[in-house]
DNA sequence: GATGAATGAGTGTTCATTCAT
DNA sequence: GATGAATGAACACTCATTCAT
């Protein structure tokens, strides 16, 4: 089972959603077409499965980094969060953009990307250390943007995406917006 | 060609991007499948041309936007902005949704977004009115970000997205990383 | 079109039921798999057009030697019609035999052979030349016994499927059960 | 292997032959796949035996039909056969109908029908009472006849099915075949 | 330039059957 | 004798694309 979606990540990484088909993953992964049928009911199925095992990936090891640094400031804090995340999507460059487009291509976006959103946002809004609780508005909009400029550096394939000053602005993104909730701003946005 | 086009989006409205068939968008197109590929080489640049249309849908209300509050303070020039691109995705949701998808599944997502995102961020550097001109990562990442919050309320299907409280987030998003940007952070971003 | 049917035929003719696929049918006919699929939207519409044909074939030959034998006293009509009915099933008899085993191996047995039996019963019930009109379940009874006897003749083929012999007891069938019907029983069948 | 064929049996009551896999047989049953393999060489054999089953069911209702009314009229006990073989198809109507289906779609129907139609017209042609001894071509006449008549019942579904006006039509087709047989028709069957 | 019938490679999926345990 | 994971040939069906008219 783990060798199917091991051949399926490799079937993306080499040809892309194009070349994702049932046949050539199962061919890839050493088993035959009706093995492959036998665990995951759907090609659906195995396309989910492997987007849910690559989230999963990311949410450890964001989990992680956060753990390691309970203690540390705010700062310390975000740009570790930053640093798992990029360094999760570093790995498998291809796969991972493929899995990305796969997943949007389906309907499944929201199962997928919402866990991770989710764990970010949580985790930044944690009502401790005096950062205000973000509405539901604000947890969105500070995960997506997050998640949203780190995905387009995957697809795009910026030169600059494993860079010390990409990192700096997605910190910088996270803390302005952060701290702008808790202050109230200059104009009030909504008058 | 226009009715091609037409044809192509009602399509990919209606039945997403399962039913977008070459054969489908001649039928509602009113042409014969001949016809079609007399004027697209390709389904892919059918595609291409489609998602072309849209951006530069985008694009044109984004300037008119600029154009009408081009004396306003930041935070209204923002909100024009923010406004009109939330509007533009407003009008055929699924169909954008298809096309972003669309787009996003073939290889050509660069090239499509690439122009909106420059917009956006050229038109935040302008060096008049104090602010800094933006480096290329801040650029990218404040571009992207605006951009992925949005995509994701359109492929998600957001609840919120025509609210004023989405919007207010969204401006908050574009001030606070702009004002971030010109005044130096509390603890240095890149030490 | 015509073409894929008589290709078709062939298949069923040659390798029963069990051969016939669609892929079959398409290269026994000459045309490519996909100009099946543009004439017929499935397998079940191929087989049911076939099963169309054919049963036309034997209406068409019943109605003809009914017209033929209008003037003539009952019995020769009958004899005309089972005659026709027996040469219908004559000519392709392996064919036919598949015909009649796929149409009622799908759930299209009624639609198929109603036809044929309601002309059948018709035909008999003529309330001309004083037999009386049959009942619902008189026709019914009637045709699907007559048929059942020849259907099972070609299922089995029984060797004195063209004989004399067997012509005469069908029409035995017919003469006996109309004649019964206009006749009170000698015990009442319902009491 | 009792349990193998009820398995059988409500699989097909459930889902017809369509879903009639080895598979679902077996697991209906309540045993893997391999140990039904061990009693049944085939799918082919499990739908034989199936077959048989159901007409060895068939026969014996017939023959204690037949038994408890030995000394009855010639009607009484046509009627208690027709009645026998009518409620042999009425308990799982479903099931009857795979079966019947299944065993006209391969090339067995000879050797399953065979057995009741040949104990009914023997049955009926006993040369006590009277009545003459039915030729080769009448046994199978009248036996296929009334077991076509209600094969059609069963498979079109009939609403009058169980009705007393159709059992009615039954006992009469037999009774006035087997009448005509004894007296010479008004004019000859065979010139 | 327009047409649309024809193409056929390719896809996802099923299911009877085997055989090592 | 029982198991059930694995097999893979076979199938129905799709759809981008071509080309003779």
């Amino acid at each position: 089972m783990s060798a199917i979606l091991e051949g399926a990540a490799q079937v993306l990484e080499a040809g892309g959603l194009a070349g994702f088909t049932t046949n050539a993953v199962a061919e890839r992964a050493g088993v035959s077409i009706g093995t492959l049928y036998q665990y995951f009911s759907d090609k659906g199925a195995l396309l989910h499965a492997l987007a849910e095992r690559e989230v999963r990936v990311t949410i450890v090891s964001v989990a992680k980094a956060l753990r390691g640094e309970s203690a540390a400031p705010l700062e310390e804090r975000v740009r570790a969060v930053v640093r798992a995340i990029v360094n999760a999507f570093h790995g498998r460059l291809r796969a991972r953009k493929a899995v990305v487009q796969a997943v949007l291509a389906q309907g499944m976006a929201i199962e997928m990307v919402a866990p991770v959103a989710a764990f970010i946002a949580d985790a930044e809004s944690s009502p401790q250390r005096g950062i205000a609780r973000l509405t539901r508005e604000q947890q969105f909009v500070l995960s997506r943007a997050l998640m949203g400029a780190i995905r387009a550096a995957v697809i795009e394939e910026a030169p600059f995406f494993k860079s010390r000053a990409f990192e700096d602005e997605l910190v910088r993104l996270v803390l302005s917006y952060v701290g702008s909730v808790s202050k109230p701003m200059t104009t009030k946005p909504s008058l």
